[in-house]
DNA sequence: TATTGACTTAACCAATTAGTTAAATAAAAA
DNA sequence: TTTTTATTTAACTAATTGGTTAAGTCAATA
């Protein structure tokens, strides 16, 4: 019900969540390859996989240049930064919880037994 | 078009595509909380939180435990694993990619040169 | 210049999502 | 036992997603 557009980890995030696009991404890590090449492994029609490239394209995860009559699509590496350094963060705060409540436990646990 | 039940890394990025339950799992980083307690900050209906927090809890990432009349939620800090192991292993991998361009241009450049 | 090849865009459809309000449930308090 | 509090479930809606096929676009080739 929301028309606002979507912020970048959102995007980012929404991205990955699919795992044709994942798989595009995996595939796209060893070195650049044109849209055919890409959908060729899919059992799913060109026109999903060109607009599955459009939400990468979108996320900013992977560029999409004119090659002669190819499309040449490769990945921006710098395009998993946002989301890995949201999940870096909060991965060691919530470590960072979890060491609180052993701590907490370890308290109770003690005063139980004294 | 297709009934097949997502796998938890789908989950997992999904839960983390929507910035209120991006914000839900900030709040409990700094400890459990009842719905009522999550729902206050956000200009959003108690059922639309509580279905968020059924996201949440489906992706694993929280848990949801009856506490006499409230409902305390906590986060499960295991539940990033998934999501932060893929991004972390692929965010390598694509670095790795970036250093073979370099290597790659640089390769071009001095041939270029000499 | 007409055709072919490689895509993308358009138009459509079914399923899912994210919100709403109203009704149900379950435990605590009166 | 009735009421209140906290929350979920149900029923509904609008927008978005992820697929389809058919029609366009645009560069290379015949």
């Amino acid at each position: 019900m929301n028309a606002a557009e979507p912020n970048p980890l959102d995007r980012t995030f929404h991205a990955l969540a699919d795992p044709t696009r994942r798989a595009i991404l995996v595939r796209l890590a060893r070195g650049p390859a044109t849209v055919g090449e890409l959908a060729e492994p899919f059992a799913m029609s060109l026109p999903a996989i060109s607009r599955h490239l459009r939400v990468l394209v979108e996320a900013a995860m992977i560029h999409n240049q004119r090659d002669g009559k190819r499309r040449r699509c490769r990945l921006r590496p710098e395009a998993l930064g946002g989301a890995h350094d949201w999940l870096d963060f909060h991965r060691r705060f919530w470590s960072g919880s979890l060491d609180r409540l052993d701590v907490h436990l370890k308290t109770r646990l003690s005063e139980h037994n004294s």
